[in-house]
DNA sequence: ACACCACTTGCAAACATCTTCAAGTCGTGG
DNA sequence: CCACGACTTGAAGATGTTTGCAAGTGGTGT
């Protein structure tokens, strides 16, 4: 089965195109996280951060490894972290343009 | 109101989570394309294509002007070609190195 | 062996997106 | 001014995503 590139391209995009994904790939993409740790910076339930982690796996954007009892995931795609910077200076841009009207942006941490 | 920018960026990605708005945002980064130009290498319903299009708008990633019976549209966001040239390394790379299991790609054109 | 973390899975309700049809707007040429 | 081509809009059904709860697995320390 052969998927043309343009729709391969969406579903990457449709993977990012979730806010607990990006904290968790923001994260990742800083280091490793064990799930309790993901779990103490990203306001979500328990199972819902599981079921966001299941999607970047299926996807192969992360990987994960047993340690003991905790679960550590990985990002398995470094390039990612230049999807999320470019993203960033897009909505940068997108600001300074125009400010005036639609929401604002609080600066957050990087990247 | 004020957005955090993580969630910004997730609209951002979500946006560009379709088969159809990449294509177009493809299409435009060459040049600015007709409704009609674009309808001619995209097979969807004018309809659709039309629904598509706000989309991009809304987001403030393309912007249109009438030119006589024509609407034309072209890219507002340079830095969206970015996104869709890491997007297609980062595949590239995943065909690589697994494109055993899961779906093949077909290369079509750039970016 | 038991209790306890640390996670994951299944599932159903709530919510959002996609697609198409029918109807509508706006210029242009006859 | 009427008809036509070029688009856009509204609305509704189909389809997909998100979320939370309850239940389950697996490892660790006692």
């Amino acid at each position: 089965m052969s998927v043309p590139l343009y729709q391969a391209k969406a579903e990457l995009f449709k993977t990012l195109g979730h806010p607990a994904r990006i904290r968790i790939l923001e994260l990742l993409s800083e280091r490793d996280h064990a799930v309790h740790e993901l779990l103490e910076r990203i306001d979500i339930e328990p199972s819902n951060l599981s079921q966001q982690l299941a999607v970047l796996r299926r996807t192969s954007m992360v990987v994960s490894h047993r340690l003991g009892s905790e679960v550590v995931y990985s990002v398995s795609v470094p390039e990612v972290r230049d999807l999320l910077l470019v993203a960033r200076k897009i909505l940068s841009g997108m600001i300074a343009v125009k400010g005036e009207l639609g929401a604002e942006l609080t600066t957050d941490a990087l990247p």
